[in-house]
DNA sequence: AACAAGGGTTTAG
DNA sequence: TCATCTAAACCCTTGTT
């Protein structure tokens, strides 16, 4: 590839209902019955949300987000429904397989979660998107025949075109959108199936008279800039024109976080048992990684359900548990303090990273092999 | 003016 | 009592250099 010649061949791979296919693999009875893939809280025996299910709950209503007590009314008709509980480390293995299967089309690849990936494939096709399309139906049928998991896949000039050509066609579909194309793909969407607009940004569109991506491409930047600031206004501009310079690489994590439903609401500072397992994770994450935090936070969801959030910086960076469960504490103290909180959800948060070795008195692996 | 810190919002999976 | 969990990007304000 020439410096004079920058256009690119970027597929995205998306693993059909995940999680919800990965229990059906493993107890394939319930294939043909309506999957629910289910958080708990813990708060009573039923409660939490779906994490995601499959197409036939879905063809009944059910989505992620939700209820599960909801999910279970509007499967009352199906009382051989699976409500599984989430097993987060099974998907996992079952993903890192395939990120082995992808890896071996192309060493330009990004993770983006555990069920989807980018590969940049502008090696192998040299600008022909129709070797692109092959390439696509080899990867799924990869898939396929070693792990007997479908996905989706979408192929563009870019992150942002393959990702919208895979959301075009799922389950198991195969989209190819050439540059040519883009245009025309792009234009008659309804804006909110652009990525990175949900429904509060839909809604600033409706305001401005904006349906579809192609009204979006042509509106005047500086409306946009005064709508949606000076970052996300130009940004989205450049997404309606299939404009996305972003490269396939991996990202590095800049920020950890654990937070957990509390079996009772509180406006005291009340789970402090909580509080030091979800510091304690959070460290041996970070020793995990070789890194220590800068800052510390704490995340309350209140029962109104409004996040708040409190933070600090340290003033030596810290993967300690301890030290950064200490952090925590105070800063909850305080914000109980504040006023009346009363809180459903709490979390500790913690980003600012720099490499462990570069600090002074924070844990690493050579405390425990060293 | 440029930058850091802190708090909130929106999006995505 | 219906309402999980993780992470990124952005917006805004305030305060410092």
């Amino acid at each position: 590839m020439t410096f004079a010649n920058k256009s690119r061949t970027v597929l995205a791979v998306d693993l059909d209902y995940f999680y919800a296919q990965c229990e059906e693999l493993r107890e394939p009875r319930i294939k043909d019955k309506p999957v629910v893939v289910c958080v708990y809280s813990g708060r009573t025996v039923e409660s939490g949300a779906v994490s995601t299910c499959n197409y036939l709950a879905r063809s009944l209503g059910v989505k992620s987000g939700i209820p599960i007590a909801l999910a279970k009314k509007m499967l009352s008709n199906y009382p051989n429904s699976a409500f599984l509980p989430m097993d987060k480390n099974y998907y996992e293995e079952v993903s890192e397989r395939i990120m082995t299967i992808l890896r071996s089309h192309s060493s330009l690849i990004e993770q983006v979660s555990v069920d989807e990936a980018y590969l940049d494939i502008s090696e192998n096709t040299k600008g022909d998107f129709s070797t692109a399309k092959f390439i696509g139906a080899q990867i799924k049928s990869e898939i396929l025949v070693r792990e007997r998991l479908t996905c989706s896949v979408g192929v563009g000039p870019n992150k942002l075109i393959a990702k919208m050509a895979v959301d075009a066609k799922k389950p198991d579909g195969l989209t190819v959108i050439e540059p040519s194309n883009v245009k025309y793909f792009l234009d008659p969407l309804p804006v909110g199936k652009l990525l990175g607009i949900g429904p509060k940004n839909e809604q600033k569109l409706e305001k401005l008279g904006i349906k579809n991506i192609g009204e979006l491409a042509n509106t005047d930047e500086a409306a946009l800039i005064k709508e949606f600031g000076k970052h996300l206004g130009p940004h989205l501009k450049r997404f309606a024109q299939g404009i996305d310079e972003e490269p396939v690489h991996e990202k590095e994590v800049e920020q950890i976080s654990r937070i957990v439903t509390l079996k009772c609401d509180t406006s005291t500072f009340n789970f402090a048992d909580d509080l030091r397992r979800i510091s304690e994770d959070i460290s041996n994450k970070l020793i995990e990684r070789g890194t220590a935090c800068k800052t510390v936070g704490i995340i309350a969801i209140t029962t109104e359900l409004k996040t708040k959030s409190r933070a600090k910086t340290l003033d030596n960076p810290s993967n300690s548990a301890k030290l950064i469960e200490d952090s925590a504490r105070g800063l909850f103290e305080t914000f109980f303090g504040e006023g009346p909180n009363d809180v459903r959800r709490i979390g500790v948060k913690v980003g600012g990273f720099v490499a462990s070795s570069e600090t002074r008195g924070s844990a690493s692996l050579m405390d425990f092999f060293g």
